[in-house]
DNA sequence: GCCATACCGTTCGGATACGAACCATCTGGA
DNA sequence: TCCAGATGGTTCGTATCCGAACGGTATGGC
């Protein structure tokens, strides 16, 4: 890989840190997950979600009752991947816009559990395959086999991480 | 790629909506860039930011000061990655630290110039490497090549973001 | 010099985000 | 039966985060 295909912030890097005593290596593959992650992010906002008003949270979450069905809430803001507080937040904006219902559990009196309303499937039904549509022009720009590595690679990096922080 | 790789999570879409007419190959790319972004971000603060009590943000911001120097505020948000507003409340953090100081642009009134304060510097100066031997260990567990062709395809996705963005 | 336009950074309002702390409820052991 | 400990969800306080809107400053054309 020569340094030519390297962006422009990374070559500023190189310029100020570059005789330091630094893994540039892990730093490049760190560094672009979050630079393409923010970019993919920030498209999917302007692009998709910015059409229903919808934050990239509160669609995170309504897909995630979408896939799972009914969740309690602790199940539910573990899938999202925020913490329990904020859960509460965003149950309590979708709830507001009418996509949520929240019930007591029969079984068990602290948990309460979510799941779409029929609104909120309509909802995710509608902005998923738009989603997804993105995703496909965005990342074909790669080949199929990159497509298959890149989301292999970030798997292994996933688990390594998981590994690390002793699951 | 056999199934059997697929996270939990993974399997369960394919279970819920895996009749559906969907790109799940683009699918797994963007849905797993954003599922390791997320845990290695945790990771990095829980393990290395949090000594410092600095959030995600924060340190980015110190980062960007010490690779790019002085910096127009305007300037400061784009390479961070926040929008203006938020850059405002971000600097104003920072400075209740002590570690940027503001100085008024002499060749332009508007214009507001942010800086690394010896404080500033001895913080970022403390806390990268120890970021980078994370980000070594983290990366490590992929080979040489593949951290390579992780960076790669992430810059690939970044570039195919900012072309269809139209910049 | 004048002024329409553009640009810079901030403020404002509201949503997202977390750790700490808080009750209510459940569970396991005595 | 009781109660110590664990668990579930919420509240509180504070830091991010953004779009919209705002004043202050610069610029270009006249």
């Amino acid at each position: 890989m020569s340094a030519d295909d390297l962006l422009p912030a990374e070559r500023k890097v190189l310029e100020t840190l570059g005789d330091r005593q630094l893994d540039f290596r892990a730093m490049w593959a760190i560094s672009n997950l979050f630079r393409s992650a923010a970019a993919v992010r920030r498209h999917m906002e302007g692009k998709v979600l910015a059409t229903e008003r919808v934050s990239w949270t509160g669609f995170v979450a309504l897909w995630v009752l979408w896939v799972w069905g009914e969740l309690g809430a602790n199940a539910f803001a573990e899938a999202v991947g925020i913490s329990r507080p904020t859960a509460t937040g965003v149950l309590r904006t979708l709830d507001a816009r009418g996509w949520i219902a929240r019930r007591a559990d029969p079984d068990d009196g602290r948990s309460v559990l979510v799941s779409l309303t029929p609104a909120g499937r309509t909802t995710i039904e509608h902005l998923f395959p738009r989603f997804n549509a993105e995703e496909t022009a965005i990342a074909g720009t790669l080949g199929e086999r990159d497509q298959d590595r890149l989301a292999s690679l970030l798997r292994s990096l996933s688990r390594s991480v998981q590994d690390r922080d002793g699951s």
